[in-house]
DNA sequence: CGAATGCTTCGGCTACCGTCGAAGTATGAA
DNA sequence: TTCATACTTCGACGGTAGCCGAAGCATTCG
């Protein structure tokens, strides 16, 4: 009557929104410190802890400790294969068109997508920057061209420092509510790093979602006007 | 890294012992009633009641009326596949269920997985069509060869007709008992098909187990030897 | 050495969800 | 028609799990 093993443990730990969250997160295949994985939950770095211990002891991720930090990746690509199978059942499901809730539209507006700008003025920047010549996307690839190397470091960003680091200056990702690419890799990140260092903006502390003030929309679009 | 749909009210489905039992059983392919899966579950008529509903809302399940009683089957084969997968993962992280029971050995050696064969003898029919060159595996990818085309249709397999179907053809599975693939799609459902035809095997009643006669298992044997 | 940062533990609060009894509807059998 | 079966709905209860504030380690930096 009972055969093989049971699910309902694996499936209670990806069940937690705040878990699927940093599941998610961390289906990029990087690994990524407590405190990223509780901005991406949107939630306590008290409430992570207790959701990232879980995940460890389930076995759906593994913890590494290299000085204060600690950083987590997904246990193996078979959880990697499992997530990506649920969001394929997710979308047929219905689970992408469900009707949005009171904060989702600022959501569908702009969001943080692990650490860059999403939704529909993360599109609107990456159409901004290609149309002005300052990136070329080809495929996923992007990168940044003359001009582009002229403009970054006027709006304060050093291209020199980006390009240390080891992950991708430049990458496209595609937006699930927009079907249209936007600008990920270091450069993204640098790039809403300055739309907060300006004041344009700030973090919904309960979402995703990346709270623009007027003046902030109005000068993020003289800036990227596309 | 993309945001993708939301998968925690998926999970949070199969989160639910309960249910994750009521999953389990139909894993089977056969359509159970509310009330059988309720026995399966150990659970109340009532509690059933609630429990199938939100799954067929979360759109996991499908659930047929027939006279008074109300059958119900997964929606789907990429519900199947996702539950397997979750049990590969439950597995390698130590998920065993509580109560192995007596038939488990059975199950090991020779299960359904949703309409097709997975466990040893699934995995022994995979490796012997690739050796004899009539499928080629690429990844998850598996392809008829034309040595297959012709192959096929001798052991009273119409590929004509399958390919009719919506489901992909070929398909491979991961199988948590033997960590190695074994054939899913309408292929594989039509294999399996024959094989309870030519009077091989069985289903048991109680449990996934898929039950060889002797001279089956060697007849099977002889048609797919590795 | 402090001070700051990253993370964890503890305690208490709250809200949600699974559970069942009881009662209500539909279908089929006698 | 009357009873039995299959299933659903309602209401109430209780356990559990997520959440955060406060405090406690550990590590790094000045």
């Amino acid at each position: 009557m009972k055969d093989g093993p049971s699910l309902a443990p694996i499936a209670a730990l990806a069940g937690d929104p705040a878990r699927a969250n940093m599941l998610t997160a961390l289906l990029s295949g990087k690994a990524l410190t407590a405190t990223e994985l509780a901005n991406e939950a949107g939630i306590t770095a008290q409430t992570a802890s207790s959701h990232l211990s879980k995940l460890e002891t389930g076995g759906l991720i593994a913890g590494v400790k290299q000085g204060r930090h600690r950083y987590f990746r997904l246990s193996g690509s078979d959880v990697a294969d499992m997530l990506e199978k649920m969001m394929g059942v997710a979308a047929r499901a219905g689970h992408l068109r469900t009707r949005p809730g009171p904060s989702d539209p600022q959501v569908r507006k702009a969001r943080v997508c692990y650490d860059h700008l999403a939704g529909e003025m993360g599109v609107e920047m990456f159409d901004g920057l290609a149309k002005g010549g300052y990136i070329v996307s080809r495929g996923d690839d992007v990168k940044i061209t003359r001009k582009g190397e002229a403009f970054f470091p006027k709006i304060g960003i050093d291209l020199s420092v980006l390009a240390q680091s080891r992950r991708p200056l430049c990458k496209s990702c595609l937006d699930w509510s927009q079907r249209r690419s936007h600008l990920a890799g270091s450069l993204g990140a640098a790039l809403l790093d300055r739309i907060y260092d300006e004041g344009w903006a700030m973090r919904d502390r309960k979402s995703r979602a990346v709270l623009f003030s007027r003046s902030g929309e109005s000068k993020f679009r003289s800036m990227f006007a596309a």
